[in-house]
DNA sequence: ACCGGAATAT
DNA sequence: CATATTCCGG
């Protein structure tokens, strides 16, 4: 029974990510040739082989950058802070005082949830996902590598918040790794976000373990500690104990849920995805955006696609005494 | 070099 | 005061 609910919440969840994402209509795909063998042949183009997962994951790793690097400082008072959108300042048109909001804004759920929830069942779907402008084009060309990467690794980041999205990326990764081999620089390279440092990782990671022991600790409280909301706000991976990173030492791994799962078939598999990144980010849209296979159920096939999403923060604001 | 936990800072 | 960052020992 217990699980029942669980699963059930899962799904909520997946809904609810899927709301407002974008769909595969939305998104361009990577994974097929932008040439057509055709064209390309009759050009002499030789064919570029079908892409694998690293070569996405880099490519989108190599996007990410290219629009930091792009992106021009928005003459911030002092640093460049990056508007992703251009959020609704309407009203003062002053100096927008919202200094470590970066990832968060867009991505944070509003209102109406929160982690009590009772009320569900009617309720509305709040899908207003405004898109972002469209801009960004990589036009300028200065985009020096060594720049962006100097910067990358000298900028001061702003405290980096923990967005739901990004936590759930987080317990996502964690769960899939199993609890014992959830290592810092492990989770944050599959987490693969632009800007997470293992630092973070580590930091939340320790609070994130807090949290489980206190929930296993035998405590029938379920949620006790408000101050866990966001923590509470997800279950806590089934049973994150087991599964070993194919190999272990790798980097590269090929298949990473439904082979390996032996007699599941029940309902759904907990659906934790997310190692492969498999879609690019978006273009236009700056900000880090989830990915969710939108299926339509046809018979059968159950198969959760990749969600992918990328997120960033960090800002800069020198000063360093 | 990295992880884990406490101390410190925001 | 909660949460993220930094420091430090293993």
């Amino acid at each position: 029974m217990g699980k029942q609910v669980i699963t059930d919440r899962y799904e909520d969840w997946v809904a609810e990510w899927e709301d407002g994402l974008p769909t595969g209509h939305d998104l361009p795909s990577l994974s097929h040739p932008l040439i057509p063998r055709d064209l390309a042949l009759a050009f002499k183009i030789s064919p570029e082989p079908p892409y694998t997962y690293l070569d996405v994951n880099r490519a989108s790793q190599d996007t990410l950058s290219s629009l930091r690097g792009s992106s021009y400082s928005c003459n911030a008072t002092t640093n460049g802070c990056f508007n992703f959108k251009r959020f609704n300042d309407d009203e003062n048109g002053n100096h927008r005082v919202k200094p470590l909001a970066t990832w968060d804004h867009d991505m944070a759920e509003p209102e109406s949830d929160e982690l009590g929830q009772t009320d569900k069942g009617s309720d509305a779907k709040k899908s207003r996902r405004k898109e972002a402008a469209e801009a960004a084009r990589t036009t300028s060309t200065e985009n020096r590598m060594d720049d962006q990467s100097a910067e990358a690794k000298t900028l001061k980041r702003t405290r980096l918040v923990w967005t739901p999205q990004l936590h759930k990326r987080f317990v996502e990764v964690v769960a899939h790794l199993g609890f014992k081999n959830a290592v810092p620089k492990l989770i944050m390279q599959l987490m693969n976000v632009e800007g997470l440092t293992r630092e973070n990782v580590a930091s939340h990671l320790q609070k994130y373990r807090c949290y489980v022991k206190r929930m296993q600790g035998g405590l029938s409280n379920e949620a006790p500690s408000a101050s866990d909301k966001l923590f509470g706000s997800m279950p806590v991976p089934p049973h994150s104990f087991n599964e070993s990173s194919s190999g272990g030492g790798g980097s590269g791994h090929g298949n990473f849920n439904g082979v390996g799962d032996k007699g599941n078939h029940v309902g759904m598999q907990i659906p934790m995805p997310y190692p492969p990144p498999s879609r690019k980010i978006l273009p236009t849209t700056m900000m880090g955006i989830g990915f969710a296979a939108h299926e339509h159920e046809h018979g059968h096939g159950k198969m959760r696609m990749p969600l992918e999403s990328a997120f960033r923060a960090y800002e800069s604001h020198s000063h360093k005494s």
